[in-house]
DNA sequence: TTGTAAGCGTTATCAT
DNA sequence: ATGATAACGCTTACAA
């Protein structure tokens, strides 16, 4: 493969004279410049990335870590970063922790040996330690979707309190009076907010907080189905189930389904996260969807603008609100699904509003709720 | 950040000595080895990629090349390469096409910047010069899930045309008439064999290939909605209706929920490749479903199969034989779920078996099908 | 506007 | 078992 030495004899210049060229620098005569292009042509040369890099000690190339790429949340993250990173000139580095510690760690690793310009990364946990590492190469980091503790860094986030909220108060509206919530693990910012969002609901509806109907698990389908299970062991069984993601939803929807539970009728769903392409074809589960591409370009433009800009520039951080999205998994667009007949009925998807922010009050009860929620175990 | 020469200096060795403790030489003394062990833990160095890539013509990276991560069948493939990559040590650079000559081209010059160690690649046709600057460099490229003309190249794919057979003949066997196909772009290996199959089926039931009923366009649901509308202007309209693959489907079904047209009262519609999630939640798809999972994973064994061992062994075609997955779509199972009484009812799914292979009679007709397939035209 | 020389951090080669 | 030296292909610094 040809080198830019090569290029270089072909067009009768030096290397550097090449280099200039192909960087673009302004100091290079015009006739000199098409000869050099052509040559370029000519020999078909690419320049060799490793060797600019362990120069220019820029590698353009960014990583993406992700707990799932399989998760429609993730992959169209994904695809709002990749998008975002093209059009720089970036190529992407894929990597998938499923939340697993070690994995993290691995996958950071191998970021730091390959020298990314930068990293955007879901953390799994709120512990910054896990990103310590990053941090100390000054290595440019956004996080996106989950806080770390006490570190000030550029960051984009949905609003899980919001959208929590909503969804919860959405459900109490209908009269749901036994609306257990399966959660996301303790220690994830995301699984603590958005319980953070249930618990308000309840308070500013004046009902209690009860340990039973709160479950701390994990963003998995399995957990989903297990805590489903849990809570329909006993009396009273729960008229709404507040899944704190979509990949928990699916697990309790298995189990529902196992069970010959119906939603909405029996029970009513509601979860955190759009379903896939389900918003299309299945239009029974009322989300809080995230706006999950912009999340991505976002956080994409957040990196390259620290890329660029350097550490002096004090940290950004992004909240990007969602949208409730109701359908007919808590009982009311129900009947006019039946009332046409057919599954397949226009308007399912009609009424979408945006996430109303915490008015002061609900501020106030945010501490109180703290401390209650800090206090549930599972059983 | 510390280099080799660092660690060799506090080790008190040379660079060489701790290159070799870097890549597992065996002639270093264990006592030598623990001394430089101990020195790189203290600096917490790492290697730099960039420098040894330069040096050693290897980069430890594959590229992932794909029409669109954002749909399901490439995620879960995309997964799989991921995880075998994890395994060996490499990284994965992703890029989406959109089934785009612009992008993939451009999206391989920067594949071969990089010098990746090898190249995964959905081609967005079957004409093989797009690949061409790979083979020119050889670098070590598998094809997935598509065909290149006259090329023995390392590839895995599905059963299009035994997944299209049985779709087809599912949908004959119900009593279906006029059974519409919206069929993917011409020039992709997939998009042709699925048609293929469609015709095989037809010509097998003793049915006349009708031009009116297929319709050759692109692998996105703006196809399918447009396809649909051009389907359903006329008279008679299709009973059935087979779209070549998930992303044709949802725009059918987006098209239908508009029109109030039902799924399956009105109309059957049944698709090539797996749903998301709705494979558990939105039972309706009959669904020719390919593993996806399995096929980035034995792409990815063959990529670095191919990598170690060079250029010289033949090339190997892996094929990979998928599911039918039996569903409402088709009129059948409908009854069991009003039956039930609910959305929710257990064994949606029971019904899955392997697609069968052709038979000797039926590949008999293949060739007379390819030429009536090469005279239709979009009216 | 162009060129010379040095150096980025690693591994290959050859020598000891 | 270990080391000295050169080389990978490019960009930076400086000079002309």
């Amino acid at each position: 493969m040809a080198t830019i030495g090569d290029v270089a004899r072909r067009a009768g210049v030096s290397k550097v004279t090449v280099s200039r060229v192909l960087n673009g620098a302004a100091n290079v005569n015009a006739q000199t410049r098409e000869r050099v292009e052509q040559a370029i042509r000519d020999l078909a040369y690419l320049p060799n990335l490793a060797a600019r890099s362990l120069r220019s000690r820029q590698t353009q190339t960014i990583a993406l870590v992700v707990p799932d790429i399989t998760n429609v949340f993730w992959t169209t993250v994904a695809r709002g970063v990749e998008d975002q990173a093209q059009k720089k000139g970036y190529s992407v580095l894929l990597g998938n922790t499923d939340e697993n510690p070690e994995k993290q760690r691995s996958y950071l690793r191998a970021v730091m040996q390959q020298r990314v310009d930068g990293v955007i990364i879901a953390p799994y946990n709120r512990d910054s330690d896990t990103i310590r590492p990053l941090l100390d190469q000054k290595i440019a980091t956004v996080l996106i979707d989950r806080k770390l503790d006490g570190l000030a860094i550029d960051s984009v986030r949905g609003d899980s309190v919001g959208g929590a909220y909503a969804l919860v108060s959405h459900l109490i509206g209908l009269g749901c009076q036994r609306i257990a919530m399966i959660a996301g693990p303790r220690g994830a910012s995301t699984a603590e907010e958005r319980a953070l969002g249930y618990c308000l609901a309840l308070r500013q509806a004046g009902m209690q907080l009860d340990a039973r109907w709160m479950r701390w698990g994990e963003y998995k389908a399995a957990w989903g189905e297990e805590a489903a299970a849990m809570l329909f062991a006993g009396e009273p069984k729960p008229d709404a189930i507040f899944a704190a993601n979509n990949q928990i939803a699916l697990g309790v929807w298995e189990y529902l389904l196992k069970r010959g539970v119906r939603v909405p009728q029996d029970v009513a769903l509601v979860c955190f996260d759009e379903m896939a392409d389900s918003a299309r074809l299945f239009p029974f589960f009322t989300v809080a969807a995230q706006p999950a591409y912009a999340i991505g370009s976002a956080a994409a433009d957040l990196l390259f603008a620290r890329i660029q800009g350097g550490q002096d520039q004090p940290a950004q951080e992004i909240g990007m609100a969602g949208k409730l999205v109701l359908r007919a998994s808590c009982g009311r667009l129900l009947k006019q699904a039946q009332a046409d007949g057919a599954l397949a009925w226009p308007g399912a998807e009609a009424e979408v509003r945006a996430i109303p922010p915490l008015n002061e009050e609900e501020l106030k009860v945010l501490e109180a709720c703290q401390r209650e929620l800090a206090e549930i175990e599972n059983v």
